[in-house]
DNA sequence: TGTACATCAGTGAACGCGCGTTCACTGATGTAC
DNA sequence: TGTACATCAGTGAACGCGCGTTCACTGATGTAC
């Protein structure tokens, strides 16, 4: 069973990467150890090998959802003219294609309500991720001081998370669009 | 067991009322029907001669909350001078007394993540309440004609249940508050 | 007015099901000699 | 080089539990005569 040295790392990376998609698909009670199992090609009994618990695997996913989702969203913002990186973002977190994919997309924007029923424990753990990744996209946004990029990026990241929870809560990809095009023009007009 | 003519409605009244409050408190998936019938004094097996299914007390709980919740800001906006009113109802629905007691709040804040995961037939009917729910908010907002009145609103709304859900996935009362003071200014200032 | 019957809100035990977790076991590989 | 043993990722059945739903039953009230 042990074929290389990286074996078991490169299963639980398997485990880990299933878990983030399936997780923001279906929610955080969503999909059970046995399919995050089943869909990695391995049986139940062996998570235990892998997390201690369930609750550990939904941070791992977290996070790797916030990675997943800031390779998806950074890149455009550093190919952008100086100053211009933040908009770039803002189209592309609030496009249809985004909506309409949660299980790709920001982990925050497919489960904030159900993380705020979390344990805290998961909820400062969650947030340490959150920080590191503000951090790297803190260069990207508007203004003259860390504080005003700062307060510009909460604006942003809210509006944009609660407009994507919304249009999902749509049926009408047309009215859908209408939410997500009203929050991108008020967002890249005000900001 | 018949003591009035409305006993039974009354009830009802009681098993949504508490199913409302419940729902918004603990998720979607959160609170079992044997619960919310404890808490409205009956015992499980009754709960069918009032809804067909878990899924009917869900939209049931839904509707109840969005009229609790615009009994709750609704008022504010109509004291209001004339104009002003949607800025009350910005300054109540981002308050921390709100951020902390979702279960009395805006089910749409609280839920927003996992309605979006519901089946097409439950956003359907939620959205028809939210259309009502809309209608009477629409003369406090902003704007020359309707349309313009109905960007704003959903440019205000999806702001704020993002807020309220991003400060709710936070344990720090400071950091909660930092949010919700930033977006209420944004919204003030931009609206 | 009195009596027999129908109605139906509510009871509470039972059912089937899915889930998280445990555990004895397997078998391929690494290591000691 | 060969052999015996240790390790440990992964298996798959079993466990206990909570839940949504069903169902035969209860008993207070309304109604027909």
């Amino acid at each position: 069973m042990r074929y290389e040295a990286d074996h078991k790392e490169r299963t639980h990376q398997r485990i880990v990467r299933n878990a983030a998609r399936k997780f923001r698909a279906k929610g955080l009670n969503g999909p059970a150890v046995s399919e995050v199992m089943k869909a990695s090609g391995l049986t139940v009994g062996g998570f235990y090998k892998h997390f201690r618990n369930k609750e550990d695997l939904l941070v791992a996913a977290i996070e790797e959802g916030l990675r997943d989702s800031e390779e998806r969203f950074l890149p455009v913002a550093k190919t952008a003219p100086k100053g211009e990186g933040w908009k770039e973002i803002v189209k592309k977190f609030l496009s249809l294609e985004h909506c309409d994919h949660p299980e790709g997309g920001c982990p925050m924007a497919a489960m904030s309500t159900e993380i705020a029923r979390a344990t805290p424990a998961v909820k400062n753990r969650v947030w340490g991720f959150m920080r590191e990744h503000r951090d790297r996209i803190l260069p990207f946004m508007p203004g003259e001081t860390d504080d005003e990029k700062g307060r510009k990026l909460i604006i942003a990241i809210t509006a944009m998370n609660g407009a994507l929870a919304m249009a999902r809560t749509m049926t009408d990809p047309k009215r859908k669009q209408q939410v997500l095009d009203a929050v991108r023009d008020h967002l890249l007009n005000t900001l």
